[in-house]
RNA sequence: GCUGCCGUAGCUCAGGGGUAGAGCACGUCCUUGGUAAGGACGGGGUCGUAGGUUCAAUUCCUAUCGGCAGCACCA
């Protein structure tokens, strides 16, 4: 078909070479001038930066990639499409149904609806084989620029009142898109696939669950249904089998398993700690303050039960009393069981007069707090109603924040990178500034800097989260992962500019006047219950030999050498070592098994062999082979592996001193 | 707190209007075996709790407590 002579428009691809194309020509048209290959592989273009459609019409002078689905970006686009094909099956098997937002997320994507009935797991499988249904037809995705009144009044009139509402609180300078697929359609910004046959098979959806139309629980309640989406079959698969895998670690069974603790429905939300979780928890207590020590901290304990007076000073009374258990002693008097220590430090504090030479005071307590959280929020030894904070509050003068904070951040590191979480792995945010807040923007502005400097000189990565402050001061999160990916706040530093003036803290200055300290709130695990539920997740229960309630199992082969064992048994424990026995009259095969499945790391085999020459063959948790050594070897070999982060840094130090000293000497 | 699902032996789970079953675990006995489950026999449950329906409820209904996932919350 002869074509009128139409302009060139000229595009730029990524390795800077340059391509003449006719004018209104698409990344497509690019793709298929390029290759067939290439066209039928393309899932969508990235012009002048930005992921778009292929179908968009190019503009002169733009650099052009074809993405693939082999693209980063790939994946996210497949997970929003397969969202959109979701709320197309939903629609057509229960009319009525309203959408409202249908996000790609880590791992998937979900859709909200607006429908009285809820959905059950039961609706799961028919969704999605309609869903496969739409796939397989392969519509086309079709992008339309609509106006904003007719979008508004289309979307009233069809009664889709959500997607409205979003049109409405658009800027007005928005571009309003459309995108078709077949004759179901749904307001989107894009991109999208060129077809739903592009999204292929490798999706399944997971869960159904509540949640609320923008967030918050004050708006109408919506139905939400998660789906997991990926390139291909076999991503699917791996993504499936890592979830299960996951699960083995999961902290609540680990915990029954490796007899830590137990949870039970008389004490919902509180930790029955076993003789070995205690241990493990002890471990970590004292590894902690040790580390507290090193750093000028003075530790403190304070009251479980405090007047209702104290919190209505603090102001606690107000904002957080729902959450607060109370015990009515008589009629005039009625106590709270203190759900944070601040309060109870700010008295210690108090007491005296305190100079400004006295600063900074680094007060620390393992505090032992109380708060009825909601029921749905209460998850394993993660989150419950009693826990102990490795809480410390800081008071200091504002000049010293930032010194302060700097510290602080040095040893958060330092704790995680001792407990096996390099900073990769550890999750840091500084949240800003809320709506609602105590103190002068002027403060909030030296606060927020204070922070932000004290944690770049510190070399940490960190995400900003606007408005997610608390009402007294900005704060650094320190969060970590949970088996499944889950992230939980574990260390925090909180700056509180409002509790000083509240309780009446002051010191003297130089000047020889009163000034007020300032706060800083701080937890390097932020509690013991928490911290410990991601170490074990964290490691899948293989503690690392200087956490492991029990590091070793001494197991005999025959009980003919039920001497020798004893004997060994009693060498490791004079050497300090947390060790057990076990002379039962069984196999081998069988003790390996059941110490292997408690997670011991280390099994020290004992037959005849053994007895005779004084010898123990050595065995680790996993491994397959052992090493064979005597017996005073192994006491000394385990002893050095069962130190503490703390113990080696400090046999590092005395090598050090005594290399200087000999040098000093020679 | 909200939505959905769930609650049966220590654990994992099956069952189902006529008062219960498996595997593992546990106990006893036999076995003394060289690196992830030796064998035999045996004990064990008010079927989360409270009401209701029914001749009869662990099973059906309601409430309540607790758990799981997500949402909301998280000083």
């Amino acid at each position: 078909m002869p074509q009128p002579a139409s302009k060139q428009i000229t595009i730029t691809l990524p390795d800077g070479s340059t391509r003449a194309m006719a004018e209104g020509s698409s990344a497509l048209d690019l793709a298929n001038s390029i290759s067939k290959g290439l066209a039928s592989a393309a899932i969508a273009a990235r012009i002048d930066g930005e992921v778009k459609d292929l179908m968009l019409p190019l503009h002169n002078g733009a650099k052009v990639e074809i993405l693939k689905r082999n693209a980063p970006e790939a994946l996210e686009i497949i997970r929003h499409d397969t969202a959109h094909v979701m709320a197309e099956a939903v629609q057509a098997l229960y009319p009525g149904t309203q959408v409202t937002i249908g996000p790609a997320i880590e791992n998937g994507f979900y859709y909200d609806f607006a429908r009285a009935e809820p959905f059950t797991p039961d609706d799961l499988p028919k969704i999605e084989a309609k869903m496969r249904e739409i796939v397989a037809a392969d519509r086309p995705f079709v992008r339309e620029v609509w106006e904003r009144n007719k979008a508004i009044e289309h979307f009233e009139k069809i009664g889709e009142k959500y997607k409205a509402e979003i049109i409405r609180d658009l800027p007005g300078t928005a571009t309003i898109t459309v995108y078709r697929q077949g004759n179901w359609m749904d307001l989107c910004r894009g991109p999208h696939l060129p077809s739903t046959g592009k999204i292929g098979t490798a999706f399944k959806l997971t869960k159904v669950s509540g949640a609320y139309w923008r967030g918050d629980a004050k708006n109408a309640p919506l139905q939400r249904i998660y789906g997991t989406a990926w390139r291909d079959e076999k991503e699917l698969k791996a993504y499936l089998t890592m979830i299960e895998e996951a699960e083995k670690r999961d902290h609540r069974k680990l915990g029954r398993e490796m007899e830590l603790f137990h949870l039970q429905d008389d004490a919902a939300g509180s930790v029955f700690w076993h003789p070995k979780g205690w241990k493990l928890y002890r471990l970590l207590e004292d590894y902690i303050r040790a580390r507290l020590e090193q750093n000028g901290y003075v530790e403190v304990n304070t009251p479980q039960l405090v007047g209702k007076s104290l919190f209505q000073a603090s102001g606690h009374w107000e904002m957080f009393g729902d959450k607060m258990f109370t015990v009515q002693l008589d009629e005039n008097q009625e106590f709270g069981i203190k759900p944070m220590n601040c309060p109870c430090h700010v008295q210690i504090f108090n007491q005296g007069i305190k100079s400004y030479r006295d600063l900074p005071i680094r007060m620390a307590e393992f505090g032992s707090c109380h708060r009825n959280e909601t029921s749905g929020s209460l998850h394993g030894i993660m989150r419950v109603r009693a826990f102990t904070q490795d809480d410390a509050h800081i008071f200091c003068r504002e000049d010293q924040i930032m010194e302060e904070s700097l510290r602080y951040c040095q040893l958060q590191m330092r704790v995680y990178e001792d407990l096996g979480f390099p900073p990769e792995q550890v999750i840091v945010k500084l949240a800003l500034r809320p709506d609602i807040r105590g103190g002068t923007d002027a403060t909030w502005d030296r606060a927020e800097k204070g922070l932000r400097d004290a944690m770049n000189k510190a070399g940490l990565a960190f995400e900003e989260l606007p408005f997610e402050g608390a009402f007294y001061g900005p704060k650094i999160e320190f969060h970590l992962k949970d088996a499944i990916g889950r992230t939980w706040q574990c260390g925090t530093l909180q700056l509180d500019f409002v509790l000083p003036e509240r309780l009446d803290a002051h010191y003297v200055g130089e000047d020889g006047a009163k000034h007020r300290p300032v706060m800083l709130h701080r937890a390097l695990l932020g509690t013991l219950e928490r911290f410990i539920g991601i170490l074990i997740e964290h490691y899948a229960g293989r503690l690392p030999l200087w956490l492991a309630p029990v590091q070793a199992v001494v197991a005999d082969i025959t009980n003919d050498v039920d001497d020798y064992a004893v004997e060994v048994h009693k060498a490791l424990a004079d050497a300090g070592l947390r060790v057990e026995i076990d002379t039962r009259a069984e196999k081998i095969n069988y003790k390996i098994r059941e110490h292997s499945l408690k997670k011991v790391p280390l099994m020290l085999v004992v037959g005849k062999k053994e007895a005779t020459s004084k010898t123990v063959a050595l065995r680790r948790l996993g491994g397959e082979d052992q090493q064979m050594m005597t017996l005073a070897e192994v006491v000394t070999k385990l002893r050095e592996e069962a130190e503490s982060p703390l113990e080696k840094e400090k046999e590092a130090k005395e090598l050090v001193i005594a290399l200087a000293t000999r040098w000093q000497k020679g």
